[in-house]
DNA sequence: CACCTATTATTAGCAACTACTAATTGTAAG
DNA sequence: CTTACAATTAGTAGTTGCTAATAATAGGTG
C-alpha cells in the first residue's frame, strides 16, 4: 500500500477518530488507516493517547462525575432565603455559575430560574407540604453566567388551601423573569388526592 | 443449607457493590469479601453479571449514546432523551429518585418536571441555541420518589424564531404535567427579545 | 461410608495492551 | 553508489482481567 499520507497528517487523523470514537483499538485504526498495528502504538505514544480502555475508562468516569440526570443541588435550587415572612412574601438571591448556563452561550437555562422561583414560592406558604399546581412564567431577558439574581415573592391571594404567589426576578434592577405560581396546601393526612 | 444462605447473601451484596461501583475487579471484590477470585467469579456468573471492563463499557456507552440534538450539549439535558425529530417532536424519560423529592412525603419537587420538559423542548428545536420566553405549566399529579416520567413533546406552532411546543408528562399512562412553552431560537446575534 | 455442595486451585488461552529490541524499507546527502 | 537516518514493521516477553474447563479439597447430610 503507498502511503501518501505524511506521518503528522496521519496522526492528526488518528487523533480525530481517537476523539470521535474512543472504543476504537489500535487493531481496528491499523485496519481503518492501512497502516501495522505498532505504527499506530507509535503514534499514540508520541501524541500521548492512552490506550482503549483507559479511554474507555475515562469516558465512564464522565459520565459519572456528571451523573446522568445532572440533579440540581440543594444550593443551586434555593439559591439563599434572604428574609422571609411567612404566608406574605420573601425573598431569595442566586449567584448564577457557569454550570448552570449553556455552554455555548453562557445564558442560564430557564430551570435554574423557575426552580429559584419555584422554591421561594413554596418557601412563603406557611405550611407541612405545598406542591405547585399551575404556573405561568415570563422570561423577560437573558441571564448571563455570573450575574446574581434576586426574586420577591409575594402572595397574591390565599383561598382556602390554594395559594396565588407572584414572583419577579432582577439582576442589576433589570427585570429577567416573572411568574405567577398557584401552589396548593397539604396538611394532614391528604396524600393523595386525585387516583 | 445453611451455607446456601450465606452463598445467596453474598451474591446479594456483590450485586450489590458492583451496582454502586462498576469499576470493582474480581480481585478487588474477593479482597473486599475475603473468599477467592474463583468464587466471585462464580458467584458473577451465576447472576449473569458481565466482566469490570464489560461493564465499564456499559458505563461509557451509556454517555455516548445520545447525539445529534443541537442546543444542548447532552451533559445539559434533564432526563434521557429516547427518540427524537427536530423541528417536530420528541420524547425523553426521567427516572425520581429520593434526591428530587420532599424528604417528608417522597413528593417529587416540581421544577424537576418542569426541568425535564423545559430541557425536552429546547432539545426539539432545531438550532443552535434556543431559549425559553414563556411558559404555561400544569401540575396534574403528585408523583412519588421512583415512578419513571415520560415526556412527549412536539411543536405544536412555528412562526418565524417562535416555537410553541407543548409538553405532557405521564407516569404509568397517568398525566402528572403538561405545559405550554414558547420557545425562541437564536441564530445570529439576537441577545434579548421578547414578544 | 458415599454423596453433595461450596470453595479453592490450576491450567490454558484470549484481547489489548506496554516495553523493548531488531529488522526492513525509503530516501536524501555526501 | 554508498552511507546515514527516519519511518515503518516485526517479534518477543510480560501485564491485566478476564473465560473456560478441569481438578482437588473441606464440610456436612443422609
Amino acid at each position: 500500500m503507498i502511503q501518501n499520507l505524511s506521518k503528522l497528517e496521519r496522526q492528526r487523523r488518528i487523533k480525530e477518530h481517537i476523539l470521535k470514537d474512543p472504543f476504537l483499538s489500535d487493531k481496528k485504526l491499523a485496519e481503518l488507516f492501512n497502516f501495522s498495528v505498532q505504527t499506530i502504538r507509535l503514534d499514540r505514544l508520541e501524541m500521548g493517547i492512552p490506550e482503549m480502555r483507559k479511554r474507555i475508562v475515562q469516558v465512564a468516569k464522565n459520565t459519572t462525575s456528571t451523573d446522568k440526570v445532572k440533579s440540581l443541588k440543594k444550593e443551586e435550587i434555593i439559591g439563599e432565603l434572604i428574609d422571609i415572612e411567612l404566608g406574605k412574601n420573601g425573598i431569595a438571591i442566586l449567584k448564577t455559575t457557569k454550570n448552570m448556563a449553556f455552554g455555548r452561550t453562557g445564558i442560564i437555562r430557564s430551570h435554574y430560574i423557575f426552580s429559584l422561583a419555584d422554591s421561594l414560592a413554596i418557601s412563603i406558604i406557611d405550611t407541612e407540604v405545598a406542591l405547585t399546581g399551575i404556573a405561568r412564567l415570563s422570561y423577560k431577558n437573558p441571564v448571563y453566567a455570573g450575574q446574581t439574581l434576586v426574586a420577591k415573592a409575594r402572595v397574591a391571594r390565599n383561598r382556602g388551601n390554594k395559594y396565588l404567589v407572584s414572583v419577579h426576578v432582577k439582576s442589576d434592577q433589570k427585570e429577567v423573569f416573572t411568574g405567577k405560581l398557584v401552589i396548593f396546601s397539604v396538611n394532614d393526612k391528604v396524600k393523595k388526592e386525585k387516583t
